[in-house]
DNA sequence: CGAATTCATGAAATCGTTTTCATAAATCGA
DNA sequence: TCGATTTATGAAAACGATTTCATGAATTCG
């Protein structure tokens, strides 16, 4: 493999000319242009990519976090992500947190280490505190999550909304006995901010509420299922299920059917994202901007980049939309 | 950030000597390892990446390539991809081809600037001749494509088989109309081997075929929706349909139920993959391991990065089943 | 006991690119 | 005509880590 200087011996010149030429730098004469071009394709020249990170000090390289990538949620966000990063020449680095503290830290060591340029964090396991020390060796941007205090770009959504306006819509429906079912809205902000949002509508509606009508660490098609099996073993089961997840939406709606009820007469579901799944399911949903928070995330990362200023707070907030179908 | 030469500095040593203990080289006394070790946790020093990949000639990166991550059968390549690949200390670079050949090709240049170690094509937009020359620049492993004259590990299923089986399930239940919907298949290897196992088993059943029984370019679930409105238009729709992808095969299902159609008494569908989708959906499926396709792929391409050696032809051929559901 | 080998540590070179500084020629404007 | 500025080209240094080669002390073996 040719180097910059088998070019210049091959074009009877210096490294710096050669380097000047790649680099449309000036004071280079059209003749050893020429020169150079033709012996960088004779030699079938490309520059090394190591050498240049550590002159240049920039890797053009970003990573991005995702708990699980089957996930169609952050399928979607990285997809459009990854296009983004494309159209400025950077490269996307896929990390899988798997909803894992150590996992997320061993990540946060690429930045460390100077292996990306910066990162974007679509979920958060460990607390700030320990993330936040990590803005000493580069950007960080803060998506999808959120997070009161960190001094970062933040792109998130109102979930506390989305929370409250999927619950309501099943209040003006006439359901009065709802149920709630999410991740983990101890450790996730926002299934806790969501479960807020629940909550708000349900006592503005002056409903009762049962500890038995929430459902916990829900995120998949199986765990909608499953969550299917506790709530039919209820004496008394709530009419309307709000989830977190078009997945798990989906699963129940398939588990309540195989059982023989009604949706959503027996039991009105309804799912969040608007993933193509909520059209074939025929799921009524909140749907959240993902190509928007998507593109904006890795907008503001690559301008934490090149600005190379101190990270400083700046909230993108998204809106979220109801979208009505049938299961409610 | 603190380099090497102020570790060495702190403890009073040599880089020489920080070096052998940072990477564990003999003949270092425990005194100075206890010094080096200090220095570092003093000076909350860690290796340059940029450096040691110019220094050592390896990024210890692999770029994968699928046309979209949001298709859940790359997505889910990709999750144990990764996974294969972080549990031997390499990161993945997601590269999406959008089934582009211009962009495939300015993907391969991230091998020849010897920005990653090698790359694993998960779908091949160009001809083979217009891949090979890379070769030269890092070893590159094909996974769920196929190609005849490639001289690289390529882990693939008999898709004749997977056509043949499919067709053959919906043979034995009776079906003697039946189409084929598909990818694009005059340029994806794995759609027209399909095609050909499709072809195989009508001919052996002494079927007659129209070619308005064909529909092609089928990826998603809008286009299976889509390719229903074209089935409902022909005077003698076939009774059953082979299809590509089990988003495809649910966009059929969706849109024939929607039609009043019943599944499969007025139309049975066979899908593939066996996604969560399949499940929800009650479809028939042709179940491809991608869990074992994605490990074998990741072992063999991090085995050639290596190994150092020339790349040489190395075939894993993994099973397809069927999966009886209720849509054919 | 002495030659050979092993142990311990460090200086310089290396990986390949880009920038800084140096030198000389050409050009411009007073 | 001359001083200041611009143009053109190259050598050396820089980025930061690791390896090669060098040197001297300690140990081993015949």
């Amino acid at each position: 493999m040719a180097t910059i200087q088998d070019v210049a011996k091959l074009a009877g010149l210096s490294r710096t000319t050669v380097s000047r030429v790649i680099n449309q730098h000036p004071y280079v004469t059209e003749e050893k242009k020429r020169l150079v071009s033709k012996a960088m394709e004779e030699l079938n020249y490309v520059p090394n990519s190591s050498a240049r990170r550590l002159r240049r000090q920039q890797t053009e390289t970003i990573a991005v976090y995702v708990p699980r990538i089957t996930n169609p949620f952050f399928s979607h966000l990285v997809e459009v992500m990854e296009k983004e990063a494309g159209k400025k020449g950077y490269q996307l680095i896929l990390c899988q947190t798997r909803y894992k503290k150590e996992q997320e830290r061993n990540f946060l060591e690429l930045l460390k280490t100077k292996q990306v340029d910066g990162l974007i964090l679509t979920s958060i396991e460990n607390d700030w505190g320990q993330i936040e020390p990590y803005l000493s060796y580069g950007p960080i941007v803060v998506c999808n999550e959120y997070t009161d205090t960190a001094e970062v770009p933040i792109v998130f959504l109102n979930q506390i909304e989305g929370g409250y306006i999927g619950t309501k819509h099943l209040i003006d429906k006439g359901y009065t006995k709802l149920g709630f079912c999410s991740g983990d809205h101890k450790s996730s902000r926002v299934a806790y901010d969501r479960k807020v949002g629940f909550l708000k509508a349900v006592e503005e509606a002056g409903l009762l509420m049962k500890d038995e009508w929430f459902f916990r660490n829900a995120y998949s098609v199986q765990d909608g299922l499953n969550t299917f099996k506790a709530l039919e073993k209820l004496d008394d089961p709530p009419q309307a299920l709000f989830t977190g997840s078009d997945e798990v939406a989906a699963g129940l709606v398939k588990a309540a059917k195989d059982a023989g009820w009604r949706v959503p007469e027996d039991l009105a579901i309804i799912g969040f994202d608007n993933q193509p799944l909520a059209e074939l399911m025929e799921l009524t949903t909140v749907e959240q901007p993902i190509e928007t928070i998507a593109r904006n995330a890795m907008e503001l990362m690559i301008e934490s980049i090149q600005s190379k200023r101190r990270p400083v707070r700046k909230e993108v907030i998204l809106p979220l939309r109801l979208i009505e179908r049938t299961s409610t």
